[in-house]
DNA sequence: GTGCGCGCTGTGAAAATGCTGAGAATTCAT
DNA sequence: ATGAATTCTCAGCATTTTCACAGCGCGCAC
C-alpha cells in the first residue's frame, strides 16, 4: 500500500513515516503544498495524509484541486485547529476523514486501515443523472442551470432514487427508506410522489428520468452511462 | 435516507433526531441495545448511529452481532470515553466511523454525509447465456445491446431458467418456483409463458435459447459452454 | 404410414396495476 | 388563530398482465 504524506513539519513527518514503514506501507513524503499536489498527480496512491497548514498551497486547495481533477484517492486531513466547522469544510471538499493535531499514531493507523478496508473510493458529494444535479448538503436540485423547487418529501424521494441509479426499486423498498418506520399507509403515496416529481423534473424539460417498471416499481435512468 | 439512532439518553437522542429530520432524514430511535439490534434487523437502514454505552446490550455487542449476521449497513459509533484504543476497537469490529462525546451536530452530519457518499456501489452478478444478459438488480434483459422488455412473470421465468443453465426443468418444478406455491392451475401456463419468452428473446434474433425436452420439460441452452 | 399425445398459440375475459384529479388532513410560519 | 404549503387518501379510468380454453400441428412409437 502506497501512502503519500504531505506534512511540512520535519520531525512529525519523519516520525509518522518511520511508523508507517514499520507497518508495511510504502511512504512518500512531500513538504509543501505544490510538491504534494505534484506527487499525487504523478503516482497512484492508495492513501493520502494531508496537512492543512502547508507552505505554498494549503491542504484545502490541494484537496480541492485533486477532486476537481477527478482524483478520488482516499484522503485523511490533518488539522491543528479544532474548530468544528473545519471538519465539515474538509468533508465538503471531499476528504474521507480528518484528524486533529496532536494525534497519536495508533489512531492515524486505525483510520488509514478503516479507509483501506472500505476500499470504495469516495465519490463527489453531488449526485448527477445526465444534466440533473442534486446536492444533498444544499438541498438543491437543478436541471441544466435551472433551479427546481422540491418539497422535503419530493427531495428525499429523488435523493433515494439518485443514490441507486439504474437499480429497480420496489414501492415497499422506497416506502421503507423514504417514509418513517411507523408509516403504514398505502403504496399509492409513492405513485403520487413519483407523479409530483415527474411534473417538476421531467415534463417541463421533455425528459424521462424516472422509468416505471410495471409490476415491480421504478428505476432512475442513469444518463451518464452508456 | 433512513437512519437508526440508538441512544439511551433521551435529551440527546431527541435533539439529534430533530436535527436529522430537519435535514431530510427519516429517523427511527431505539433506546436500548436489544431494541436497536431488533430495529436494525427488522428494517433496511441506510445508516446507523450507535452509542457504545447502552442498557441491555452494549453498542459493541450490537455491532458485532450485526456484522456476524452479514449486515453491512454503515455504522457510526458514539463513545463517551476518549481513550485512543477504543477507536481502534470500534474500527476493528467493523464500525465505519466513530465520534467522541460530546460532539457537535454539524460534525455528525458531515460524517453521515461522507458515509453516504461512499455508498454501496457493489452491484454484483448478472446472469449470462451467450449474448443474453439478465441483471436482477436492474431488472433488465438485453441481447447484444438491445434492451428487451419483459413482464414480471416473464422475467421471473427467464431468471429461473438462467440460474440453472443446461439443466432439465420439468413444468411442475418451474411452476413451483416461478408461480406461487399454492398455485394450482394447469401446467399449460408454463408453455404459454415459454412461448411469450421465445417470441421476445429468440425469434426476433433468430436464436434458440430455450429448448423443449418433449415429455420432460425445458432446458436453457448455455451459449457460453460447449 | 398412421395415430396419439404432447406442446404451441390465438382469442378473449378477468384481474392487477399505475396514473391522476379532487379534496381532506396535517404541518408550519406568521 | 389563520392561511399557505405540504402530505396523504381515495376513487375512477386506462392500460397491461395473467391466465383459461380450445384447436392445431408435429414428433414419436408402432
Amino acid at each position: 500500500m502506497r501512502v503519500l504524506l504531505v506534512e511540512d513539519e520535519p520531525r512529525l513527518a519523519e516520525s509518522v513515516r518511520r511508523n508507517l514503514v514499520a507497518d508495511g506501507f510504502a511512504v512518500d513524503v512531500a513538504g509543501t503544498g505544490p510538491d504534494g499536489l505534484w506527487a499525487a498527480r504523478e503516482r497512484p496512491y492508495d492513501l493520502v495524509v494531508l496537512d492543512i497548514m502547508l507552505p505554498g498551497l494549503s491542504g484545502y486547495r490541494v484537496l480541492e484541486t485533486l477532486r476537481a481533477e477527478g482524483n478520488w484517492v482516499p484522503v485523511v486531513m490533518l488539522t491543528a485547529k479544532d474548530g468544528e466547522y473545519d471538519e465539515a469544510d474538509a468533508f465538503d471538499l471531499g476528504a474521507d476523514d480528518y484528524l486533529t493535531k496532536p494525534f497519536s499514531y495508533i489512531v492515524l493507523l486505525a483510520r488509514l486501515r478503516a479507509l483501506l478496508r472500505r476500499g470504495a473510493p469516495a465519490r463527489p458529494s453531488v449526485l448527477r443523472a445526465g444534466d440533473l444535479v442534486l446536492d444533498p448538503a444544499r438541498r438543491s436540485v437543478r436541471r441544466a442551470e435551472t433551479e427546481i423547487a422540491l418539497t422535503p418529501r419530493e427531495f428525499s424521494l429523488l435523493e433515494y432514487l439518485m443514490r441507486r441509479p439504474g437499480e429497480a426499486l420496489t414501492k415497499p423498498d422506497i416506502l421503507a427508506h423514504v417514509w418513517d418506520a411507523q408509516y403504514d399507509g398505502d403504496d399509492n403515496v409513492v405513485e403520487v410522489y413519483i407523479g409530483y416529481l415527474r411534473r417538476k423534473i421531467d415534463l417541463p424539460f421533455g425528459r424521462q428520468t424516472i422509468e416505471t417498471l410495471r409490476g415491480i416499481g421504478y428505476r432512475l435512468i442513469d444518463g451518464s452511462r452508456r
